[in-house]
DNA sequence: TTGTCTGCAAACGTTTTGCACGACC
DNA sequence: GGTCGTGCAAAACGTTTGCAGACAA
């Protein structure tokens, strides 16, 4: 059940814990771009022992492995979504869901902006999803 | 001297008073997307009864007026920036300037995405700037 | 056994809130 | 006189730090 989380940590050389499989278990099932806090709690519930710091902790491992990327697209906490490479973020402004967006801009990929040496690149799109603007449109042709 | 920011302030039915003027004043003369601390702890100096809260509030409200954006680019606190239209942003993670982008990405600009309806989109590139690269390249050729 | 991970509590930096005072229409 | 802006203090929020004990290798 845990072997494909056992595998990434021995794959990284990092120690096998089982806060840890917990952790790597809810990124991988929860890909809606949790912040600490949904993490958190929801994993302490079943491992009431767990502490923030040590999802703090891993989640910045992680980040230096390049397991999983961070956003800050949505207010002020920090948000994880595990490492698919380049793509972008949609939030939409009513629902807060966030979206992955997938779309290659040639202009965006140069490794060179303006001189300087680009080693990341993240694109955030605000607006409204899809399911909030036909929610939108049913209420307006009922109302 | 502060005509300009007098107009602005009318031309968004928004009350002029001497703290909002400085606000905008710093803003206009400072293009280096200066956060609360910066634009506080400066203006302070010279008008020592201004607060942090009206710093807050009235970015919010230049925000909310499109006078301005903001920005998360950088660590926990908001940056901000006078509004000029559709650009991006690089943060150098050597000296932690922030550039100003000018890219078109015709992918980008499409306010559909996946279905959802854009109304704001934001990129963000990390990496090592131009001065900071051409410093390195001193210090390899000379050690 | 050694070094690292964990979990608690306290500290930290940024932002928000509650409230009283004052300026302006 | 009522509305809105200001400024102070306190609170809230997400995150980081210091440390003692527990655990993986």
């Amino acid at each position: 059940m845990y072997e494909k989380y056992v595998k990434i940590l021995k794959d990284h050389s990092l120690k096998i814990t089982s806060p840890r499989l917990e952790i790597l278990k809810y990124l991988d099932e929860h890909h809606t771009h949790p912040n600490v806090e949904e993490i958190y709690s929801t994993l302490k519930k079943k491992h009431p022992s767990l502490s923030r710091t040590t999802v703090y902790n891993f989640l910045e491992i992680l980040k230096n492995n390049k397991v999983v990327q961070s956003l800050t697209i949505s207010g002020s906490e920090l948000r994880y979504d595990i490492d698919e490479g380049l793509h972008h973020h949609f939030i939409c402004t009513h629902c807060g869901t966030i979206f992955d967006i997938a779309i290659s801009c040639p202009n965006m990929d140069r490794t060179l902006q303006g001189g300087h040496r680009v080693q990341e690149v993240q694109g955030y799109f605000k607006g409204i999803c899809k399911k909030c603007l036909a929610k939108e449109k049913g209420r307006s042709a009922n109302g």
